[in-house]
DNA sequence: CCAATGTCAGCATAACTGACATCA
DNA sequence: CTGATGTCAGTTGTGCTGACATTG
């Protein structure tokens, strides 16, 4: 109730959380098929010439057997197919379909002008700040108190 | 692979999950059981004098069964009890115990000085300056093209 | 043989919706 | 009666680990 100070984390987290929902909320009104989280994540990760379920998991930060999970849902949405490898026969890359492209491409365009749209409320140079602050490396974490 | 420009959302969750992750190890390494991030989001938005579980699922923006879940497993543990509201005896306010307070302190600690640390590194005025950003009523995201 | 890859199966967590009893 | 609250039950999404066959 209280205005209490938030913490970074909580911070950072309600703020993605508000681009997370714009844009899930924008794709609803434009028609089209809710795309989870984890899906956007992939085509977020993903190659344009293709990249292995292996290579994603890793990117993202997750299981093989994870990532795994969610191409396969976007496999049978249409929106990634899987075709082999010329350059190996036991891998098989990820690729958008030009459904997948369609899709992945308006979902791109709508984080883009709500980041314009943010631009022209907060300042264009307090956004650029914004990002280069969270584009520069932050290091690792100190886990102990005496390192 | 190459350097892609990454957008703002997953910008702001990688920095998340930054925290996140420092805080969880750093609380395993202290010898603490495990909180989710689910439980750490309670917390966060307890009251010191005790919160029901509906309005804390309102300002944790989930549904009230969802927070009920999240604080019953904190019950479970020993971190949070349910006390009657002498104000209504239909509701029932959910309230650290002695062992949940010292958890939320150490985790509460943690978390200042990991962003301590990231002012010593990118400087006070530049983290200062994140916080201000992050902080800032974003107002609603525009959904259609043309409003 | 070794290591990486893809895949199947099972499990845990955390969100959701629906339903319902209780009580100010 | 109405509306808010707490709670039970079921479902979905997303991650995990274990296990195993395939293949370079």
């Amino acid at each position: 109730m209280t205005d209490r100070p938030r913490n970074l984390p909580q911070l950072l987290g309600d703020r993605r959380t508000w681009f997370d929902e714009a844009v899930a909320a924008a794709m609803l009104e434009a028609g089209e098929r809710p795309v989870t989280f984890a899906q956007q994540n992939v085509f977020a990760h993903l190659d344009p010439d293709g990249t292995t379920v292996a290579e994603l998991a890793r990117r993202m930060g997750m299981a093989r057997q994870s990532a795994h999970q969610a191409v396969h849902a976007l496999v049978g949405m249409g929106l990634l197919d899987l075709v082999p490898d010329p350059s190996s026969s036991r891998r098989r890359l990820a690729r958008l379909t030009p459904e997948g492209r369609r899709v992945h491409e308006r979902a791109q365009a709508l984080i883009a002008r709500l980041e314009e749209d943010l631009a022209a409320r907060l300042g264009p140079s307090t956004l650029d700040a914004l990002r280069a602050v969270l584009d520069r490396p932050w290091g690792e974490p100190r886990l102990r108190a005496e390192p």
